[in-house]
DNA sequence: GAAAACATTCGACATTTGCCGAACACTTTA
DNA sequence: TAAAGTGTTCGGCAAATGTCGAATGTTTTC
């Protein structure tokens, strides 16, 4: 279930349709010429469109719409999601995207990392990290908060630190939708078995780092 | 979000949105005919819809139909979510719907509970149940899956046996969108300071009940 | 204040949809 | 096998939509 998704829902189940196709237009910061240039149309139908003039529009139009919103939100590096970041909680202590997606390899061998599940998952690109205080995090982010340590793509390394045996951050990243590239765990005192077993399920590669905090940080700002 | 909400994103975002009606019609076990004469139409019309012989519905007719097809799935009793029980793993023991919403404290009282979080929201309903393994639910239910364990309603408790200190349970919950009336632990050692304290973030209640699973159970079908 | 950006209204019209019902086809039940 | 239940196809047609662009209005920027 994705945003497109959920929008698309809304849209269609709603007594006013345009309204609703207003709401999330202004909710993505986008004027309607931005919208209708995307669709190559006059802007005159998308205020058609959320005037209510046509009452009922088609599920294609619909569609259209929506994907063009995301298009030109994900086009601006700056999605919705994101401008809710302001509030993170100091359970993060480092959040970066990269300018270009790393083989993840060459992110683990920069940890100094030992995979200790999925291995075979290890083929992807990590186009960012988040490094965040495991009970921190699950002490102050709620589901909806989960957007915030992912940034901008999913397709990244969630690194926990105050891990003891890092049973509880696999059970967060498994009861979520949302599903990162990577696990890291940094300096473990052990690795949980359910954890591990949790980490072959999803597909998710989890890799044990020995560094300490700040000497990883600092190789991962190399990266 | 709500099942609704996905069933018309899910059409009005599919390349056919006929095919994908059709889909969930037979996902509702319904007739072409139950659902026309729910709407008062002609049969004909479903079928050319589902055929695609109209190839982009407009949202009003797509909101009727799911509508429909949910008001008649509710009229059975006998919701979509509850057949995917059959499918479910042996993880779960018991899912009820109520009738009606039973108070919440009844709830705790049928089950000789004692409130160890967020006591202050007690005055809610609770509309069903369901009783599982913790462990083995964290490990066979992925978050799309989570809606089998809520049933028609997130207004449920959720039940959790095999519990020993009961912090993994308290992190699924906390890491997923949707959030249940109530969490109860079965006989747990003891509970775990991080599952109250998210309990209590969560503003869920969290209810250890001292009875056995079967004997929790059998006071749970008197409800 | 002027220009640019953004938005609205509405006539027009080709195209598509919502819906009907007749005729037919297929599947299930007794 | 016959009847009942379910589904399909398609001609027909009124209504609605997708879309344009001209004219107009509103807001923002310099």
């Amino acid at each position: 279930m994705d945003i497109a998704e959920k929008i698309a829902g809304e849209i269609t189940l709603s007594e006013k349709p345009g309204k609703t196709i207003r709401k999330w237009r202004e909710t993505f910061h986008l004027s309607q010429g931005m919208l209708a240039d995307c669709l190559k149309i006059s802007p005159s139908v998308i205020s058609d469109y959320e005037s209510g003039r046509r009452a009922s529009p088609n599920t294609a139009s619909v569609k259209k719409i929506v994907e063009a919103m995301i298009k030109l939100d994900e086009g601006r590096g700056s999605n919705i999601i994101k401008q809710y970041s302001t509030k993170l909680s100091n359970a993060i202590f480092d959040i970066r995207e990269f300018t270009s997606g790393i083989p993840a390899k060459n992110f683990v061998e920069s940890i100094k990392g030992r995979v200790v599940a999925s291995k075979d998952y290890l083929d992807r690109k990590i186009h960012g990290y988040t490094v965040m205080d495991s009970l921190k995090a699950i002490m102050s982010l709620s589901s909806s908060d989960y957007l915030k340590i992912y940034g901008w793509s999913t397709e990244r390394a969630l690194v926990f630190t105050g891990v003891k045996y890092g049973r509880s951050p696999m059970v967060a990243v498994r009861a979520h939708p949302l599903k990162p590239g990577m696990v890291v765990y940094q300096k473990p005192e052990k690795v949980d078995g359910l954890a591990v077993k949790l980490a072959e399920v999803e597909k998710i590669p989890l890799v044990v780092s020995p560094l300490s905090l700040n000497k990883m940080i600092e190789e991962l700002r190399k990266l």
